[in-house]
DNA sequence: ATTTATAATGAAAGTGTTTTCATCATAGGG
DNA sequence: CCCTATGATGAAAACACTTTCATTATAAAT
């Protein structure tokens, strides 16, 4: 139990072995220039005195980390986890580890977080976050450091990008709904938006110009329970409506206020969560939503990061469907 | 836009401002011992240089490296993205990354976990994952790498703990609810269930023993479609009981499913969510739920892993006391 | 002005690997 | 049996820092 063992060097393993470093390198790296019999010998001696490799020397001689930076807002936002979650997977199995670097929506971190992740020697880094504009990308990429930028369409030698097509779904959503339906819509705007947001609020803005519709903004928190207390008092003269939300819990917050404003979802309230979680179907009336495969996307990125390492990657631009799932928050 | 710049080592800013390296290694640690000339003097050439020293480097001749590392079952459980976020916020405080290491519930993973974290040259990790069990743990801690373990009464030189009093408080519950209430009592088993609920699971059934009443157990997919599923059917036969299930997700499970069987909650159902996130009041009826706050004890984890380092940390075994709500699920 | 104590600086070794290049051994071909 | 080509090995430099120890410069004290 108490067997403390100081790490064992590549050296004592050599040492033991009667062989040069360079050989116990060789092992290691599973160099075919090595006689089994010296190998034999070798990893026996590394069995015998339990040696690994200690990756942070690795990592100086080879100018390669084998960790990737995970640029994010926070941990907390389930669409985040979930992408995290296709991330750690897919990183798993490529061997990477992934380090997490966040900016707590704040500009202040977001640049100190730049700072990070050159000093951090990663191998690349996948940024999710709005917070992080075209100079810290470019920043970023002056140090060579291979990118891949979620949600933002960026070109240059070793970057590549994931857009989601949200705007153009959005458009179609409201289209449709021109078509069949006859309340008015509301865009719930966040104090603290980023780019995402304001695009799809733009492409809602947009969609009812054009078509010469009446529509309404409401600036909420990002907070379920500030949200739901906001549209208690919105609902006392506010009866009916369409309401996009931006997250589940958003949505939910609406849902609920409706729901005990004695208003009727959907016959009288109808809302649409826009980024969809699993949160969608147990929240009730189940929400409609924008669907995406956020794991998937998680998991994508990885892997193109992983081909930016080799110039294997071709496709530089991907962009993700996401497809408009009726339930039963919204009448059609 | 294309000034590709190759990493600027400590070497050519000495050259460049007329100094050594252990000059500019002073300048760069704050070390005291340098004029203030010879100080500004290098400042301004590193500043002109944009050089950032690399922390690989640093940590190979330092042998720290600023990095912890966690070890999660999966980042995509709610409860978890909370302590993440809690550990995000105190890390980036305290100037440490965090790096992930999931497991995916499996002990193969764990094993290659235990191997990824010794040679990743952690400073120290957080464990949260019934995965690993003494055994692991304690290979960890041979290897001197000091460890917060949640959920997992250890001891040792470096190794601190966080423990939930969940066992005690859903005793307290049961007992409760005795006094009051006169609903059957059911427990939801998972089929890959760790020792926290298990432990949970035992803590419920010896309540029942002690007073001498009857009890059920029934065994669930952690999956809100599949459990669903499983009451739809449950429902047609049991038409009344108190449900504790592990958590939000499978809760509403069970409060969706009962409703949706012509059940009321919590007249005839009645359910407990052990592990409450934020969705306890998203959901309606409004979960009743032990509270724990999970950002906190993600930061505290930091916290006294930091404290370990230096051995300041006194108090090595912390128990966090969670609060019973009473929402809208439960009666009492 | 001289000594002494202290502060500032540099040389060099150390951190644990990989990798290049040179050397040595071995097997195959004549 | 000798030569050559090829495969196996080792020495040493490189990676980018920190830190110890010795040395030099500076200020204070006499």
């Amino acid at each position: 139990m108490n067997n403390m063992k100081d790490r064992v060097t590549i050296y004592e393993v050599a040492v033991a072995s009667g062989v040069s470093l360079a050989t116990v390198s060789r092992v290691i790296n599973n160099n075919s220039n090595v006689t089994e019999k010296t190998r034999k010998k070798v990893e026996e001696t590394i069995a015998r005195l339990g040696y690994k490799p200690s990756r942070l020397a690795q990592a100086l001689a080879t100018n390669k980390t084998t960790n990737i930076g995970i640029v994010i807002p926070s941990a907390n936002y389930v669409y985040i986890a979930n992408m995290l979650n296709g991330m750690t997977d897919e990183a798993k199995l490529r061997g990477y580890q992934l380090t997490l670097f966040v900016t707590n929506k704040s500009k202040e971190d977001a640049l100190q977080v730049v700072e990070k992740v050159i000093t951090s020697h990663v191998d690349g880094a996948i940024i999710f976050d709005d917070e992080l504009d075209n100079e810290d990308i470019n920043k970023l990429a002056s140090y060579k450091i291979p990118l891949v930028v979620i949600n933002n369409q960026v070109k240059g030698e070793r970057l590549a990008s994931i857009n989601f097509d949200y705007e153009k779904k959005i458009k179609e959503v409201i289209q449709q709904y021109f078509k069949k339906g006859s309340k008015k819509m509301y865009f719930l705007h966040l104090h603290h938006s980023g780019r995402l947001l304001e695009r799809i609020e733009k492409s809602f803005i947009d969609a009812h110009i054009k078509a010469g519709k009446n529509y309404g903004v409401f600036s909420i928190e990002d907070s379920y329970r500030q949200t739901y207390a906001d549209f208690m008092e919105i609902f006392k003269s506010t009866k009916s409506g369409y309401f996009l939300a931006y997250r589940d819990s958003l949505a939910a917050a609406v849902i609920n206020a409706a729901i005990d404003s004695g208003l009727r979802v959907p016959q009288d309230v109808e809302v649409l969560s826009i980024i969809g979680t699993k949160y969608v179907s147990i929240i009730r009336p189940q929400l409609s939503s924008l669907h995406l495969d956020l794991k998937e996307v998680g998991s994508k990125a990885v892997t193109m990061l992983s081909g930016l390492f080799t110039d294997e990657q071709k496709e530089k631009n991907l962009e993700f469907e996401s497809t408009f799932v009726k339930r039963a928050s919204t009448l059609f």
